[in-house]
DNA sequence: ACACTTGTTGCATCCGGATGCAAAGCCTGT
DNA sequence: ACAGGCTTTGCATCCGGATGCAACAAGTGT
């Protein structure tokens, strides 16, 4: 019966080994009050005189004893666990931010349970994992079905999007202004004379390539140019690699190619200047979005635009735990502000020992 | 109280709204049995006839019914829950090999609980943070105290360590061929006629690096070359950069600049690039270790060591199991083996398009 | 000193399944 | 048809805290 063992004696040799784990009941007795004592003075705003808590806290700590995170659920109806559904291919940013989450969760004694999908394989099953272990919200940066928002929106589960989009009145999402800063990307290229440019969006159905393609078109149309050349691709290095080959076979003289993520703007890069015999930024100008560690280093200096990642994580546990409260609430789309990162791939100058901003 | 409305009628206005979750009673009733079917027919080899089995389950999705993994927590007294901490700074691999580790757990029913601490700071809150929720076991690549060690034992959590190392014979390792991997990295680069290395070694403390840099010096002396010059920066790009420059100051003919990690190979790189005039590889060459993507890079195309990050978490998983069935197990020590990457910054041949292996 | 409000504490019960045990059902052999 | 053995099912209880309610203590006003 796993560590609870059969024979108190026989398979663990020496030691004390507390064999048993310590509960509220151990800590009540050897302070001389109830179990609800006990209870109570683990609880935040409970009904406890400072007296009896310290009392029992230092019961508590001569035994080891600490609440049941799961029992204490169970009792609630609320876990205090928090879901998260990320991409596996996802920026490292993300994972950074990610300590973020879990710190703050860390200290409200919650946590996050974890469920990583591949690429945008429809995370429905990771949101049944999640509602099984009754997590309060869920944070999510996949594609999701709306039979899913629907289940999470039944069980009275928030639901939050990052980056991602669906038809749902019942979910909230928060989304870097893709639109806007791409829009800004490419009426900064205009200021530099830019003229023809062309775009590497990503997969049709990607949710933010949809919008950083549509800002930056804008932006080129505000500063007059003609709209951007349009090339699918996957989101990868590989995909931006021979998007680059392919646009400048059919075009040799654009002044510019943006791409819908830094990786996708490190091959097209490296495309220009070992295929294409183009020099960036001399001849053409490349842009990308994510501002990934890479985009700092000596050999590509990207222009790109950083997203505050832990904030829009912050925000979207926020708006989560709104839901929570109010159900009802209508839908929130919120729109963080992101930071234009300038770099050498425009013909800004460099500044400073690489790899810092 | 949440989500379980005050007023049955008041505050959701229309649709049948399930209010109530639906619980392993409710669907005993439904199917006129009683809760403890219902709980064996959810059960994987428990004693109930197919026929009832089937009936129950019939009645579970009439209702929508899934068995609340908090309540069989408590009941069971083990959680399911896998504990999982990683470092902030940890490589992009980590995160996709975390995809066929969730995949996995939601598969048996469990899922994984995240910690993400910043690097290594000790990770002994988040230790307890996932104690609190009773997960039967940790797999961590952080560093630790030996307090948090003792108290997952006490706790009769099975911990593992993931490329970390700890004096507590409790604890399980799993780290990739460090040494073995870096020495054949060296001898690569003496049968290349390399002779006066450099290492570029990471902080004193770290784990990884006294492997990699033993393993490194091991392969030199095999070839017959004199002890590389050492040098310790940070974990990072930056690191690498600086270091490259000091010791190009100190030792402007070396053949070999070896790093830690692939980050502070790409900052050698550069810097030997754009700062110290010298190319790669025709007057140096450059190896990293990790095989991160952006190693595959046309801009980079570096020699590496790719561990087997997926199939390392998942025999961490697997340890961690066989000591939660046999807690007095003793400790054992992983060694996986890694895969040579041998690219152009060691003078080996392009082959293909960049950013594929 | 007394009625009353506010603040503490304990008791009993609940959360939602898991499980030991005994009762009941079923099959086999003779 | 019946004893013996195995399987299926239900009952009662447990897991470890949370919490409504009543009892009780301390503090207030007159």
């Amino acid at each position: 019966m796993g560590y609870r063992s059969h024979n108190p004696a026989a398979d663990w040799p020496v030691v004390a080994m507390s064999s048993r784990r310590v509960t509220s009941y151990d800590v009540a007795e050897l302070a001389g009050v109830s179990q609800s004592a006990v209870s109570r003075a683990f609880t935040a705003d409970a009904s406890v005189s400072a007296r009896m808590r310290e009392r029992i806290l230092t019961a508590a700590d001569a035994l080891g004893y600490r609440p049941n995170a799961i029992a204490r659920s169970l009792g609630k109806g609320r876990s205090s666990l928090l879901g998260m559904i990320v991409n596996q291919h996802t920026e490292q940013g993300y994972v950074n931010a990610l300590r973020g989450i879990t710190e703050l969760l860390r200290g409200t004694g919650g946590g996050a349970l974890l469920q990583v999908v591949d690429a945008d394989s429809l995370a429905d099953d990771a949101v049944t994992a999640l509602l099984d272990y009754q997590v309060e919200a869920i944070v999510c940066s996949s594609v999701l079905s709306l039979r899913a928002a629907a289940r999470c929106a039944d069980a009275g589960v928030a639901l939050c999007l990052v980056n991602r989009h669906i038809d749902a009145d019942t979910v909230d999402e928060v989304v870097s202004d893709n639109t806007a800063s791409s829009a800004a990307l490419a009426r900064e290229l205009a200021s530099r004379g830019a003229v023809k440019t062309a775009y590497a969006y990503g997969p049709l159905t990607s949710f933010v390539s949809r919008l950083r393609h549509a800002g930056f078109a804008a932006g080129c149309s505000d500063a007059g140019l003609p709209e951007p050349f349009k090339v699918h691709c996957e989101f990868t290095y590989r995909g931006g690699y021979e998007a680059a080959i392919e646009l400048i076979a059919q075009h040799p003289d654009l002044d510019v190619i943006a791409a819908a993520t830094d990786s996708m703007a490190f091959g097209v890069m490296d495309a220009l200047q070992s295929c294409c015999n183009k020099r960036v930024p001399e001849d053409i100008m490349v842009v990308g979005y994510d501002d990934e560690a890479t985009a700092g280093f000596a050999s590509y200096r990207l222009s790109t635009v950083r997203q505050p990642m832990e904030a829009m994580l912050a925000k979207a546990v926020e708006l989560a735990r709104e839901r929570i409260e109010q159900p009802g609430l209508a839908k929130r789309e919120i729109v963080m502000r992101g930071e234009l990162i300038l770099r050498h791939s425009t013909g800004h100058s460099p500044g400073g020992t690489p790899g810092h901003t």
